[in-house]
Order: structure tokens, then C-alpha cells, then sequence
DNA sequence: CTTATATTCAACACATCAGTTGATCAACGG
DNA sequence: CCGTTGATCAACTGATGTGTTGAATATAAG
């Protein structure tokens, strides 16, 4: 999974809105269409549609055709290397706090 | 680490930037001033401050006192909630693929 | 064919964001 | 004390984002 770092602007921003993320978690159960997402929110559908865009055009969802429903379903895969991505940098920054901690152990046992 | 909804959406909102981002990994590597972060950038130090103030708004980093220079740390509980927040989702999706796939070889099996 | 439903497009308002310049503040060093 | 350095604040600009309403498109259903 190549992810540019457009993509990564594009996938953690569209992240960034809660509407967007409550989208996700509910496309985690499964596909649902426009009106199926838009349902639980106080907003028209239109800006639902365009949540919708942002997440696709995020790749963390993708659309097929059922008549006149375009169902969306959830990508895991530009998730997977958004934490990826995250935990490179956590990882790294515990490694250095333990090495950290290490090095002060020492030197207070040298201080005996 | 009790991560409200707010607060995912300013640590979401806050990678989704490429200057943020190459922040954090700078900042996984150790500690930095606004003026070492500043450095690989074409933007002003005012523009650099801002970033950083958004960065610590979103809990990503902490700031000490270092006489004049204020140091940057990355604190990486709040990336360990965004993917534990990802994984949720993305594990629950993951998994009712594999359930799909195995009713539908399930109704192969039958088919024969 | 006609009407209803699902979705999207277009144009607009308003807010937020990322950048700038210029001024300010606080700590350091001679 | 005074100039320098690190950092921030304030005000402004242009771009982007999120929402609206109204019109358009396409499929479904009577």
C-alpha cells in the first residue's frame, strides 16, 4: 500500500471532522448508502454527499452501484497506513524515553 | 489517556498537514526548538509558531522552559489513541470481511 | 408517461486556516 | 545598560471547508 503524502493529508483531514468519523465507524458494520449515513445527522444531504466525496477521494471508502443507491463501503487499507504511519513516530519516541530512563538509572546508581 | 471527541478531531485535523507531520517525525527523533524546527521550512518563524501551537493544542507535543528557547517534546499518548481509535474500526471491518468470505465459500461448497 | 426517490451539481454565505509583515516581550551576552 | 536572539502577538490577505438552497440527473415504480 503506497501511500503518497497527499494522501496522508488528504486521509488524517478528512478524519479530522466528527461527522466523517462517525461515518467510518458506522460503515465498520457495514456498506450504507447517502441516506442510510446522512440518518443520524441534523444536516442536508447534500453536505452528506460531500462528507462522502472527502472519504472517497480520502480512499478510506469506496462506492459501487446498486440502482439508483451508490452503497458505500470502508477501505481498510489507507487506515492501516495511517497507523502505520502514526506508530513509526510513537514507537521511535517510547524506544528514545527508554533509553532515556535507562541512561538516568545509571547515573543515579553511580551517585551512591 | 481519556480522549474526548474534540480532541480527536484537533490531533486528526493537525496531521492532516504535511508540515506537522514532518514535525512529529523530527520531533520523534528528540527534543527541538521553534527556531530547529523552523529550519527545513520556507515559511516564516511566525507561521512555524503557529503550527506548533496547534500541534500542543492537540496534545501531540509539550513545551518546556529552556531560558529563552522553548523546547518541543512529543508526547505520544494521543498517538496511541488515534490508532486505537483507527484499529477499532478497521479491525471490525477486517474481520467481517473474512466472515463474508466464508459464507461465500460456504454457498460454493453447497453449490456442488 | 408520469411521478417519486436517490444522488449530485452549482452558486452562494460564512468561518476557519495558513501564510505574510510589523510590533512586542523576555532572556542572554557584552 | 544595550544590542541581539528566541519566541509570540496582532492585523491583514487569500485559500479552503462546511453548510445552505435550488436545480439537475438518473433510476424505480405506478
Amino acid at each position: 500500500m503506497a501511500v503518497d503524502d497527499d494522501q496522508l493529508d488528504r486521509a488524517f483531514a478528512a478524519l479530522g471532522d466528527p461527522v466523517r468519523r462517525a461515518m467510518i465507524a458506522r460503515l465498520s458494520r457495514g456498506p450504507a448508502t447517502v441516506n442510510e449515513l446522512a440518518e443520524p445527522f441534523p444536516i442536508t444531504k447534500q453536505a452528506v454527499s460531500r462528507h462522502i466525496q472527502v472519504l472517497e477521494a480520502a480512499g478510506l471508502i469506496s462506492r459501487s452501484r446498486d440502482g439508483q443507491r451508490r452503497p458505500c463501503h470502508l477501505e481498510p487499507a489507507v487506515l492501516e497506513a495511517l497507523t502505520s504511519w502514526i506508530d513509526d513516530y510513537r514507537l521511535e519516541t517510547e524506544r528514545r524515553f527508554r533509553r532515556m530512563d535507562a541512561v538516568l538509572r545509571t547515573v543515579k546508581e553511580q551517585e551512591k
